[in-house]
RNA sequence: AGGCCCGUAGCUCAGUCUGGUUAGAGCGCUACCUUGACACGGUAGAGGUCAACGGUUCGAGUCCGUUCGGGCCUACCA
C-alpha cells in the first residue's frame, strides 16, 4: 500500500500540527532527574507591548537550537518562558489606545499618534489609577496571548507550565522582598537630586533611557557685569534660558585669569539677582571663557558645584518644561520660547557678546524622543558601587563568561563607572513602591500591604507612595524570582544558577549587568554562567528595521509564507557572533529550498521502502549501529562496510563532532552551514547517488539488505543532527520512518545525537590524522619553523622525511587516492587534501566506466601532491 | 572625549579567535540537462590584486602597526 508523499514540502499543515502536539504533550518539561546533566536558561522576557519581531525570532531560534541539542544529549533541560510588564512602554501604548478610541477621526493623519498620546494621557488622569490599571491588565492578556501563540508556532521548546510574568503575585512578592531588604541595608534611599526628566512622559528616567542625538546648536557668550561696575565676566552657554536659574558663576581655582575675580559679586542679567563668583575644580578652564554659569536646579554638574559651594537652587522649569514663578517675567513660557525671549532681551541690554555654531549632543527620551530636561526632583535611588564590586569580580574571575569577548570590556568599563540608579517612575503601570510615609512623624514604613497605622507614632494618617519602580528593577530579579525566590523551592535549588543567558547588546547594561548584581546579592551566586550576546537583525542593506522605514520583516508573515524551519535556518546560518545580520527574503527562500531537499531525500527513501516486497527484512544489527556511533576509524577493520559506507559513517561522525563544537561556542552559523553542506553536498549528492542502485533494486528475502540498513541508520542520524535547526520537518520525517515494532527496526534512541564521546583514544587519533591532512601540514610546519637546525639537516639528507606522522599521511594519500607510488619530498605540501576529497576520487573512480579518463585525472592529482623542497631550501 | 565593529565574487555574507587545502556559500549570471527523490533539482563554468601601505614569519585574507572609507556604542561636551 503506497502512501502519497507530495513532491513539494508544505510546512503550512505540518508545522502547526507538530507545534500543537509539542505543547499538548508538555514535552519540554525538564526531567528534574539529578543523574542527568542539568542545563537551564530563563528566557529574556519579551515586553507585553505587542507581538514578537524578527529579533525575538533570532533570539528564540538560537536558544531553541541549544535547548534541543542539550535535550537530545540526554540533559535535564529547562527553558523557562515569561513576559515582562514593561512599565513605561506599556503605559504609553495603552494611553495611545485610549486616545485612539476617543479620537477615531484622526485615523490616518500624520499627527494622529501625538494627538492620541496626549489625549490618552489626559483621559488616564481622568479615569484614575484603578481603572487605568484594569485597561493595562486587559492589554496584557491580549498581548501576552499573542506572544505565546507566536512562540508556539516557532516551535520554541519552552516549558509552558513554568511560564512567569513580572507582575504575577509570586513575582511581585520577590520584588517587595528585594526592595525591603535593600532599603533596610541603606542601599535604597530617597533623595532630592538632578534626574533626567521627560516632560512628555511626565516621569523621571534613568541615564540609560536617555538617547543622545547630535544636533547643530549654538554657543552664546553672555556678559555678567560686576555689581559695582568696572567690567564683567563672560560665560559661554548652549542654554541661555537657564540663566534665569543661575546662582553663581564658577571658575577653576587654578585659572590665573580669574584669580582676582573669585569672591566678587555679579549682577545676573535680566533678573538683576546678585550672584557670587566661586572657584570649583569641576570647571574646565579650556572650555569657552573658562567661566561657567551655575544652574544648580537644572544641571547635574552645577548641582555638584552648588553642594560644594553651598549655593541656593532656583528651579525655573516645571515638570512640563515651562518656566516657573522663579523665572519672573518669563513665567509660563515654554523652554524654547523662553530661550528666544532671553536672547532677545540680552541683545537689547548689550550683554550678548557673540554667538558661535556648536555641535552638541542632546539627550532625548528613548521612548518618545522628547528632549530630556535635567530637573531637581525627589526620587528613589539605588546605591550601586557596593553592588557593582562583586559583579565586576564575577566577570573578571571568569565565573561569568561573556561571549563574544569584546563585550566583556564594555561591561567592565560601564561597571567601573557606574552611577546610582534612579528607580522611581511617575507612572502607574508597574510595581508600586511599597512605602508609606507618616504624615504625623515622617516615619517611612515599608510594607507589602497597606498598613493600618504608623509603626512609630501610631498615627493613622499615612501617605502612600504613588510612584512605581523602573521596569528593570523587577527584571533584574528574573533568574531567581521566576524559580520561586524568596522561597527555597526545588526549582531554585536545581536550576539556579542558570547555565546560559542570551540577549542583545542593547540590554546588556539595562538588564544583564543588573541581573548579575542582584543575583550575587540575593543568591550569593551568579545568575548565569555564560552570557552570549547575539547580533542585531537588519535588513538587506544593513539598515535597522523600523516600522517607519517600512523595512521590517514580520516573523508571522515569513513563517506562513516559507515555513518556520526555513526562517529559523536562515536566521541561524546568518548568526555569526558579533556581526549584525543582513536579512532578506532571498535568504529565506534558499533555505526553504533546503527544507524541500530534505523532504525529497526522505521521500526517495520512503517511496522505495514501500516498494520492497513484504517478506524482505531489513535488520539493523547492534554491530552495525555501533559502527555508526563509533566510526572513528573508518578504514580500519569494519569489513562489512562498503567503501562508500565507511566514508559516510566517518564523515557523519566527524561532522557531528564539528557541529557540537560549533554549538558549544555559539557559532550557530558554522554549525548550520556544516549540517547544510553535509546533508546536501555529501549525503544527497554522493552517498544517496552511490547507494541508489542498491536501494531501487528488487530484493528477495534472502538478501542481506546491508545498504538499506546503512542508509536508514545514516538518514535517521542526519535527521537528528538537523533537528535542533529544523525541528518540524525532521520530526515529521522521523515519524514517517519505520519504527520499533515494525519489521524494519531502527534502534537508535530518538533523542540522542550521534556523538563520539566514548570513543577509543587511539582510534580517534588515527582518524584525526587521516581526516585532516592539514593538521599534518601544521605539524610539519611546527617542526620546520621551530627547529630550523633539524629541518636544515633533513633538507640536506636525500632520504626525505623521517617523521612518523608524515609517513602516515603519505600512506593515507596513497591508499585513498589509489595511487601506485608517490614522490614525497620533505618541505611544503603543495596540495592540501583531506579524506573527503580523497574519497571523492575513489568514489568517482569506481562510478566512472571510463577508467582512462579517471586515471589521467588521478595522475593530475598526484602531480599536485608533489611536495617541493625548493622553497624551504632557498629560505634556509 | 574614549571605546567597539565592519571593508573578501555583481549583491548579501562566511572564513580572521587557533597563520598553512586550490579563499568558500547563497542569490544572480553562462551553457547543457524536463534523467523515476527533488527544476525549491542536476552537471559544468565565468566571476576575487581578500580596502591601502608597512612589519613579523619558511608562509599572511588570518597576527602587529599606520592610513583611508562605512557603521555603532558609551560619556555629568557648560
Amino acid at each position: 500500500m503506497e502512501t502519497e508523499i507530495p513532491k513539494i514540502y508544505s510546512p503550512d499543515t505540518i508545522e502547526p500540527y507538530w507545534a500543537r502536539i509539542w505543547v499538548e504533550q508538555k514535552l519540554y518539561r525538564p526531567f528534574g532527574d539529578p543523574s542527568r546533566a542539568r542545563f537551564s536558561l530563563v528566557i529574556p522576557p519579551p515586553n507585553v507591548t505587542g507581538s514578537l519581531h524578527i529579533g525575538h525570532m533570532l533570539e528564540h531560534t538560537e536558544i531553541d537550537i541549544l535547548m534541543r541539542w542539550h535535550r537530545m544529549r540526554g540533559g535535564d533541560v529547562l527553558w523557562l518562558p515569561g513576559i515582562d510588564h514593561a512599565s513605561i512602554a506599556t503605559q504609553m501604548i495603552v494611553e495611545q489606545e485610549i486616545g485612539r478610541e476617543a479620537l477615531p477621526e484622526l485615523e490616518g493623519r500624520s499627527s494622529a499618534l501625538t494627538a492620541w498620546r496626549r489625549e490618552g494621557q489626559r483621559l488616564r488622569l481622568e479615569m484614575g489609577r484603578e481603572k487605568f490599571l484594569e485597561r493595562c491588565w486587559h492589554w496584557k492578556e491580549r498581548s501576552g496571548g499573542r506572544i505565546r501563540k507566536q512562540m508556539e508556532r516557532l516551535g520554541a521548546s519552552v516549558d509552558w507550565t513554568r511560564e512567569r510574568f513580572t507582575m504575577d503575585a509570586g513575582y511581585s512578592r520577590s520584588v517587595f522582598e528585594v526592595f525591603s531588604r535593600l532599603y533596610k541595608e541603606g542601599l535604597i534611599y530617597r533623595d532630592i537630586y538632578i534626574v533626567n526628566w521627560c516632560p512628555r512622559c511626565g516621569t523621571a528616567v534613568s541615564d540609560l533611557e536617555v538617547a543622545h542625538e547630535d544636533r547643530a546648536g549654538k554657543l552664546w557668550y553672555i556678559r555678567y557685569p560686576y555689581i559695582n561696575g568696572g567690567g564683567h565676566v563672560t560665560v559661554a552657554t548652549t542654554r541661555p534660558e537657564t540663566l534665569l536659574g543661575d546662582t553663581a558663576v564658577a571658575v577653576n581655582p587654578s585659572d590665573h585669569r580669574y584669580s582676582s575675580t573669585v569672591g566678587r559679586r555679579l549682577v545676573l542679567p535680566l533678573l538683576e539677582r546678585v550672584i557670587p563668583v566661586v572657584a570649583d575644580a569641576a570647571v574646565d578652564p579650556g572650555f569657552g571663557t573658562g567661566a561657567v554659569k551655575v544652574t544648580p536646579a537644572h544641571d547635574a554638574n552645577d548641582y555638584g558645584i552648588a553642594i560644594r559651594q553651598n549655593l541656593p537652587r532656583v528651579k525655573i522649569l516645571d515638570e512640563e518644561a515651562r518656566m516657573t514663578e522663579a523665572a519672573g517675567p518669563y513665567k509660563d513660557l515654554d523652554r524654547y520660547e523662553a530661550r528666544e525671549r532671553v536672547l532677545e532681551d540680552l541683545r537689547k541690554a548689550g550683554l550678548l557678546e557673540k554667538e558661535e555654531d556648536y555641535a552638541l549632543s542632546v539627550g532625548v527620551c528613548s521612548r518618545c524622543k522628547t528632549v530630556i530636561e535635567p530637573i531637581l526632583s525627589r526620587q528613589w535611588f539605588m546605591k550601586m558601587s557596593s553592588l557593582a564590586k562583586p559583579a565586576i569580580r564575577a566577570v573578571e574571575e571568569g565565573r561569568i563568561r561573556i561571549v563574544p569577548e569584546n563585550y566583556r570590556k564594555i561591561y567592565l568599563d560601564w561597571m567601573y563607572n557606574i552611577h546610582d540608579w534612579c528607580i522611581s517612575r511617575q507612572l502607574w503601570w508597574g510595581h508600586r513602591i511599597p512605602v508609606w510615609t507618616c504624615r504625623q512623624c515622617g516615619e517611612v514604613i515599608i510594607s507589602e500591604e497597606s498598613p493600618e497605622a504608623c509603626s512609630k507614632c501610631s498615627s493613622g494618617s499615612l501617605q502612600p507612595e504613588t510612584d512605581v519602580l523602573d521596569t528593570w528593577f523587577s527584571s533584574a530579579l528574573w533568574p531567581f524570582a521566576t524559580l520561586g525566590w524568596p522561597e527555597n523551592t526545588d526549582d531554585l535549588k536545581r536550576y539556579y544558577p542558570t547555565d546560559l543567558m542570551i540577549m542583545g547588546f542593547d540590554i546588556l547594561f539595562f538588564w544583564g549587568a543588573r541581573m548579575i548584581m542582584m543575583g550575587l546579592k540575593f543568591m550569593d551566586d551568579v545568575p548565569f554562567r555564560e552570557l552570549y550576546i547575539h547580533a542585531l537583525v537588519r535588513d538587506a542593506e544593513r539598515q535597522k528595521m523600523s516600522k517607519t522605514k517600512g523595512n521590517v520583516i514580520d516573523p508571522l508573515e515569513v513563517t506562513e509564507k516559507y515555513g518556520t524551519d526555513a526562517v529559523r535556518f536562515a536566521l541561524a546560518i546568518s548568526a555569526a557572533p558579533g556581526t549584525d545580520i543582513a536579512f532578506s527574503y532571498d535568504k529565506i527562500e534558499s533555505y526553504r529550498a533546503f527544507a524541500n531537499k530534505i523532504w525529497n531525500a526522505g521521500r526517495f527513501i520512503l517511496l522505495n521502502l514501500q516498494k520492497l516486497a513484504p517478506e524482505v527484512r531489513i535488520r539493523i544489527s547492534a554491530a552495525r549501529e555501533a559502527a555508526l556511533r563509533e566510526s572513528v576509524a573508518p578504514l580500519a577493520a569494519t569489513a562489512t562496510l562498503e567503501l562508500a559506507d565507511q566514508w559516510m559513517f566517518s564523515r557523519l561522525a566527524a561532522i557531528t563532532k564539528e557541529i557540537e563544537e560549533a554549538l558549544a561556542g555559539f557559532r550557530f552559523h558554522e554549525a548550520s552551514f556544516k549540517v547544510y553542506h553535509f546533508f546536501w553536498h555529501e549525503f544527497c549528492d554522493w552517498y544517496l547517488e552511490w547507494i541508489k542502485p542498491e536501494i531501487t533494486r528488487t530484493l528477495s528475502p534472502d538478501d542481506s539488505c546491508n545498504s538499506w540498513a546503512n542508509l536508514l541508520l545514516v538518514f535517521e542520524a542526519l535527521l537528528r543532527l538537523l533537528h535542533p535547526f529544523m525541528p518540524f520537518i525532521t520530526e515529521e520525517l522521523w515519524h514517517r520512518l519505520p519504527n520499533r515494532g515494525d519489521e524494519v527496526s531502527i534502534s537508535l534512541t530518538p533523542f540522542t545525537l550521534v556523538s563520539q564521546d566514548a570513543s577509543d583514544a587511539d582510534a580517534e587519533k588515527e582518524f584525526e590524522n587521516i581526516r585532516n591532512l592539514v593538521v599534518g601540514v601544521r605539524n610539519a610546519k611546527a617542526e620546520a619553523g621551530l627547529q630550523k637546525e633539524k629541518v636544515a639537516a633533513l633538507a640536506a639528507s636525500e632520504d626525505g622525511p623521517t617523521s612518523e606522522l608524515f609517513n602516515v599521511h603519505k600512506q593515507t594519500i596513497l591508499r585513498l587516492a589509489g595511487l601506485e607510488s608517490l614522490e614525497v619530498k620533505w618541505g611544503r605540501l603543495e596540495m592540501g587534501t583531506h579524506v573527503t576529497s580523497a574519497f571523492e576520487f575513489q568514489l568517482k573512480y569506481e562510478r566512472q566506466v571510463d577508467h582512462d579518463a579517471e586515471r589521467s585525472r588521478l595522475t593530475k592529482e598526484r602531480d599536485r601532491l608533489e611536495i617541493s623542497l625548493q622553497r624551504v631550501k632557498n629560505q634556509l
